[in-house]
DNA sequence: TGCCCTTTTGGAATCGATTCCAAAAGTGTT
DNA sequence: AACACTTTTGGAATCGATTCCAAAAGGGCA
């Protein structure tokens, strides 16, 4: 048979689609007797209410989207779990989407919020321009987080990355490094504000900001590895090498055991995110960890109250406390 | 204002409803002249057509829901890369969840493919009971992919795990191991599959069964570490191990290297999945590899199949080859 | 111009759940 | 038993896009 409605269920029950409805929504009272009556036709008929014919009245999906270029990364799965719980506890399905760093890709499930198929986004790292950004959070509700873009009418949540960076390189510093090099990522807003960090603590404690190699696209191992290769080449070598994540940390410390060095007593090394690679790498790495979880969950929390009150388009950033973790490869 | 809609456009464009929807699905001819003053309103009014609305008039919704534990893994995100290409490549739209192994997180996912949020379902690593996976694909539209539970209706695409296992553990008797280990999964279906080729290699070799230890609940880089310790306690040490998946590999190694054992010459260590980790660990891993992306594009093609036409719940599975990666973790 | 045939158009009916309003049933008090 | 009041119920209207049908407009030809 054709899926059951709730016109089926009433007439099974012998009761009006009112009725039927006030017992799906339990919204106001329905007789003892009745409920027994419409609860045994539900289960009969093994009946649901559809989605979209239940949004479309409602006005509202209880769904929200989060968006990445990709999902295989710790922390973008921790801010992520920490959104979906958040969402459960309000009775929201956190649904999840990988763009791929495809500009139409995007665009496509962007469209998903202004269609109404969603109510909510989380967008953690974009592809479109700030403006794009900018536009679609002054109509709608949209929340970022960690990868914040400069959009005037966006609320976002994160790291203080500029602080994080500052505070892991005066930790190198004060393990004794004089000269010191960063792998940054261009293009990501968290690698350029890492970078001013760096360059940051660097003058304070008066040492010439040294070679800052950036890296392109992906961001990973491999690029670890050549930007690493690259460094090697000059005439005199660092003393500590500050890289923008976790991954390219080990990239790094694999090129430079290959060439012989030791880390950190020949040069230390320093990652970021604290991800499951740190961990792993040979020695453990010193990195900044991100709460990402938490993150998630007060990144939902904006964007509930974004969703649910009207007009209220707080703008500005939230920021969570990072954590220094010190690990082998620096002394 | 409020969100415009067909009625809307329908009066700013001076024509009728039904007119604006033509124009909307190309569905019949319209003239020039009506398909212009449409396309200015809409695009007067920024108007986009309501998905639940559409989805109930059409009776679908062109979007599918992919499901797996985390999100954390190459594998995963690989796979899910591919449906959601092959998806995008039919005008769908893919989205992703984590059940977090949470039973009724997964039941609330599942619901989704019931009341009919989305047309279809692709279940990675199932929580429920292999029956509930039967019932549920028994009248919905879903694929398994990867990990695949003993399901009379569910049609699943995979690599064939046991092959595979069986596969690397003849290439690690081939180097010469004669006394061999597994760290195997337990609870997850491929891991067993993975234990029975392990177990038949050695069986057809003429060697002992040798130890294998089981990894419950998180199967990760800990866990290696952890069984092998286990491992090292007993007193004649395996030549040979072979580990269910890279991550569990590089914790094994890691605790090899640490009590000052050398791989591949005293140990020779063995992976699963060719993931990030493989090459990032020192010595590099031999590994099996799994055409994942295009593990993706299979799932979703079968699943359009099953979404689209009629009755077409054709059961069995579909087997992608594997293919060995020999790198210097065995010699 | 008149006739027939094709193309285009308007508008009502439809999808299924919710909600509002008025009517019916129930409860209690005198 | 009659009244006032609350609780419960039925059913029509509604959400917005699509689709079907019949009517109107356009086109070609005699």
């Amino acid at each position: 048979m054709a899926r059951p409605t709730v016109q089926d269920v009433a007439r099974t029950a012998g009761v009006s689609v009112g009725t039927v409805s006030r017992v799906l929504n339990g919204s106001s009272a329905v007789s003892a007797s009745a409920k027994e009556k419409v609860n045994a036709a539900i289960k009969e008929l093994s009946y649901r209410p559809l989605a979209s014919a239940r949004d479309l009245r409602r006005d509202r999906t209880m769904r929200v989207l989060a968006l990445a270029k990709n999902l295989d990364s710790l922390v973008i799965s921790e801010v992520f779990r920490g959104v979906g719980d958040a969402a459960a506890d309000s009775g929201y399905v956190s649904l999840i989407a990988a763009t791929d760093g495809d500009r139409d890709r995007e665009q496509q499930l962007v469209d998903m919020l202004r269609n109404g198929s969603v109510d909510g986004l989380v967008i953690f790292s974009p592809t479109m321009p700030d403006d794009d950004v900018n536009t679609v959070a002054e109509q709608l509700s949209v929340v970022q987080v960690c990868e914040i873009v400069d959009a005037e009418a966006a609320f976002g949540v994160s790291i203080d990355d500029r602080q994080a960076a500052y505070d892991i390189t005066k930790h190198l510093i004060n393990t004794g490094a004089k000269k010191l090099a960063m792998l940054a990522h261009r293009g990501a807003r968290s690698g350029q504000l890492r970078e001013e960090g760096f360059r940051q603590a660097l003058t304070e404690e008066g040492l010439e900001p040294d070679t800052i190699l950036l890296g392109e696209g992906n961001f990973g191992f491999h690029a670890g590895r050549e930007l690493t290769k690259k460094l090697l080449e000059a005439k005199d070598l660092p003393d500590a090498i500050f890289c923008g994540t976790d991954v390219v940390a080990a990239g790094c410390v694999r090129e430079l055991t290959d060439a012989g060095l030791r880390v950190p007593q020949d040069i230390a090394v320093a990652g970021f995110d604290d991800s499951a690679q740190a961990e792993m790498c040979v020695p453990e790495l010193t990195t900044v960890r991100q709460p990402a979880y938490e993150m998630g969950r007060v990144a939902f929390a904006e964007l509930l109250e974004r969703m649910t009150v009207e007009g209220a388009h707080r703008k500005g950033r939230t920021f969570l406390p990072h954590q220094l973790v010190i690990r082998d490869s620096t002394k």
